[in-house]
DNA sequence: TGTTTATATGTACATATAATCATATTATAC
DNA sequence: GTATAATATGATTATATGTACATATAAACA
């Protein structure tokens, strides 16, 4: 038993939840996966939808394979990927609410 | 309307999402935040509790303070911090999930 | 085979981040 | 007032991160 009156976290844990959200601490990587809710989608369309360069796409697309956030399948010389995660789509929602309470005190001060 | 099939996310939304998750994507801050999701408590127990210097936890406090994870109160000399967020838990929880879903996963084709 | 298309990868560079150390601030006690 | 305790802040340094550019793979097709 933890003498603490307050759950700790260990630090391979710790270390482990930060991986998670690193892999979704940046915008790249949140438009694509919004993109990617929708649907399987191939790396040249979620390029154009997300507004990013291919080399950009395909960099942010290994970091989500391998967080396992996402899987892909080859189609001839197309890759498409989609979502493979339970996660995901809770942790986005409840992230983009947050998104709006912040800004909504921001407004309260401004 | 939107003429995409899928759901866009703009770059004002994905950038404050980013933000959210930034602030809980490093070890130091989830394990503040674990610690204070047992309760409120003095920076100097939180610097104990974590393991961690006074200034590194002071310094991540502020982040967290920043983002309207956290709040404070001071009591004399001393100041306690709470959890202010209705979504943290439930964003931790599910990274919690996550983490050990990955930790599974690399188990299976270690 | 060579060419084209789609995607991935290596490198370089600029920027962001977190820790430490030293110092400043704030409140209390004397 | 001075001294002390608790916390915050600024500067520095080391490391991580994201992008662009160039190039490599891989599949399809002539």
């Amino acid at each position: 038993m933890e003498a603490s009156s307050s759950p700790l976290l260990s630090e391979p844990d710790a270390a482990r939840m930060a991986l998670t959200f690193k892999g979704l601490a940046d915008p790249t990587r949140l438009k694509i996966l919004a993109v990617l809710l929708g649907g399987e989608i191939r790396v040249s369309d979620l390029a154009q939808r997300t507004q990013t360069s291919q080399s950009a796409v395909s960099h942010q697309l290994r970091v989500l394979r391998d967080l396992r956030f996402v899987s892909s399948r080859r189609e001839g010389t197309q890759i498409f990927y989609r979502i493979d995660d339970e996660h995901i789509e809770d942790l986005f929602n409840k992230a983009f609410a947050h998104g709006k309470h912040l800004l909504d005190q921001q407004r309260e001060f401004a």
